[in-house]
DNA sequence: ACTAAACTTGCTTGCCGCTAACAAGTTTAT
DNA sequence: ATAAACTTGTTAGCGGCAAGCAAGTTTAGT
């Protein structure tokens, strides 16, 4: 109590042992992120992780209990500012205007945090393998991002801007099927525009819903 | 040469050496599809496919020179059974009619090998991996059926059934990215009925390309 | 109020079972 | 006999655990 008046954060002294941890943390989410994408799962070791965050071998599984653990970090460090920026443009519109603009906030995102966006599709993706243990959580990222498109597309049925005899629940599957294509096919042949892809679903989207 | 005759694949007596080879690459191939699908790629170790396969756990590494290759071979073997399906259920067809007998084809690839399309499944997702050595290979067969679509896309609108002005190129990117999609959220999300998703999007695909 | 002991938490190191890959063997076909 | 198929010995590196060390925080005695 006595002692706290002098806490300097930009300087390197006197830590608060909750400020370490979370650095700690915090730093090896960020190597963790950088290693999935020089090296890939296989090559992101724990060994690697700490050494590149400034630790040791040892402090990844002692923080987070195990790869996967410090995996399950980095796949919700990632979805939330995913989150926050969806939240950011879309914000309060709906129907139609919100799944294009949902389309461009997510061509914007990856774009703008392309190494987060390949660490996490790279453990998304490995996360179908019966090996890994964070498969519930994609599964209920993905069920979360459906619900999102389902209301948006009730709510631009209400407001006239897509069709009414689209099932909501059904064009949310297809709405982020196609996002998950494009991203894939482009993640795997680099020759292939990602902003034409968007584009041209976008396209298809009005065409599709005109009432 | 001269003691041919007496070869009886039913009885375990006297193989080829060919035979002897080509058998235990086969069944090393099957038994990694089956590992894939109960552990992964990680799980799916040389050592348990070797035996699994009734053989040493070396003997993977012998034959396919390692873990990769296996796999590029589980690959390749699951993908000449998806492009012969294929070829039988679209024949001749052009057009409209071949994007969904196409997508029918591919729905019942899925149900009739199902262990063989996750075990691709899993491969696939995992080559976006910069530490797996098959993505090439993966990015070439996208490559591949981008331009089987596309074909289809341009015959189509020499038919009439595809309307004249869209890029067959794009859909095709479009087309192959649903799939993708699809099949994704329902690996992912057991509670999804992927035929249900394939007939929407058929119906869909309709809309989108009536002249 | 000050300090030193008691305690908690962050972090490192040594170890174990396991893996992929290679090299050197043994068995089997030709 | 010779070459191929196959097995076994070996090595470096992995993830995870447990023991131990170091730093931060609380508490008690003065």
């Amino acid at each position: 109590m006595a002692a706290t008046a002098a806490i300097e954060v930009s300087t390197d002294r006197r830590r608060t042992q909750a400020e370490r941890s979370a650095l700690a943390e915090q730093r090896m989410t960020e190597a963790a992120i950088e290693l999935l994408n020089e090296r890939g799962i296989a090559g992101a070791t724990l060994k690697a992780i700490g050494e590149k965050a400034g630790y040791s071998r040892g402090l990844a599984t002692h923080h987070f209990g195990s790869k996967a653990g410090l995996f399950r970090k980095v796949l919700k460090s990632v979805s939330v500012i995913w989150v926050d920026q969806l939240n950011r443009h879309v914000g309060e519109k709906t129907g139609l205007e919100a799944l294009c603009t949902g389309l461009t906030a997510h061509y914007r995102f990856v774009r703008g945090y392309p190494r987060h966006v390949f660490a996490m599709q790279v453990l998304w993706l490995g996360s179908l393998d019966p090996g890994s243990d964070f498969k519930p959580n994609v599964a209920e990222f993905l069920r979360g991002q459906r619900k999102v498109a389902a209301r948006w597309v009730e709510e631009g049925q209400a407001g006239g801007s897509i069709r009414g005899d689209i099932e909501p629940a059904r064009l949310a599957e297809q709405y982020l099927g196609s996002i998950i294509g494009m991203l894939n096919q482009w993640q795997m042949s680099p020759g292939l525009s990602l902003k034409r892809m968007y584009q041209e679903y976008e396209s298809y989207l009005r065409i599709l819903v005109k009432p």
